[in-house]
DNA sequence: GCTGCAGTTGCAACGACTCGCATTTGCAAC
DNA sequence: GTTGCAAATGCGAGTCGTTGCAACTGCAGC
């Protein structure tokens, strides 16, 4: 985990405070590369920084999320999953029917955010969303 | 609360077994009009029948969402929110900086769902969708 | 370095939600 | 209307996540 002073930084410019809680926390998050639960990152958690509260991992991914440092998502597995927000932004797309997870990227999205700016005035902010539906294999199937 | 006999009917047509406990839960969802969250749910449940269980609610609820029959929405509340699928598809815009809730005609995700299934094949079951951002209003404040 | 204080943390109590299991019930077949 | 059974309910126990509060700490100013 090199991501530590890194991650003080982001920190510091999102006007937080710099405490080493927050710094593992998301430091956890950056590395796990992928969304992961709060639970399991409480789990992870544990081994490295045993002392850490889990309503401090909680409070620390809310405020986060607000910041815009991690997107938080419903998959559809119950939980609330969480990434750490890269360069590369992105959706999903889940089949409903084999629960396939499907990488989507962000330009399918940018017409209908440029549509509701002009037509609306509203400036979406189309982060990390989790598209259902059924995908080309599973109809086929049927 | 005139929607008993065509909640029990929907009911049946999902292939599930029209019990008192069932009807009395979906038709107050029905009659609440607009976003109801579980909790608030079950204390107007109270009143009127105090016998139902929590659990019973909270089962009801989940396969409903999954039968299509409600939508199941976060609104950003915290909780989730449901409402009754009725004939106006619609989504939500919703301000992050006045917490304006908007109503939004499906025919702006309609663009987007051809293009997935076009250049992905992925049929996209687009039913109810919170999308965050700034209004109109808060930006011209800004 | 100290000091002061707003912001953060840990803890414990709480509310929201889930789950297993024994009992009851809708409903289809006779 | 009786019977049989799968499905649904109620209850209790348990898990997940939130919140209020007292103690602590990062950090800006001196
Ligand atoms: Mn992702
Ligand atoms: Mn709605
Ligand atoms: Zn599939
Ligand atoms: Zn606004």
């Amino acid at each position: 985990m090199a991501c530590e002073n890194e991650t003080a930084v982001v920190l510091r410019e999102a006007g937080q405070k710099v405490t080493p809680q927050r710094v593992h926390i998301l430091c956890e998050v950056r590395h796990a590369g992928v969304h992961i639960t709060a639970s399991r990152l409480i789990d992870e958690l544990r081994v490295s920084h045993p002392f850490i509260d889990a309503s401090t991992v909680y409070r620390t991914l809310a405020s986060a999320a607000d910041l815009g440092l991690v997107y938080e998502t419903d998959m559809g597995s119950g939980e609330s999953e969480f990434e750490w927000v890269g360069k590369d932004r992105h959706h999903h797309l889940i089949c409903r029917s084999c629960g396939d997870v499907e990488s989507l990227d962000n330009s399918y999205l940018d017409g209908m955010a440029t549509l509701l700016y002009e037509e609306a005035g509203f400036q979406a902010d189309l982060g990390h969303f989790a598209i259902f539906g059924v995908c080309k294999g599973c109809q086929t199937k049927a």
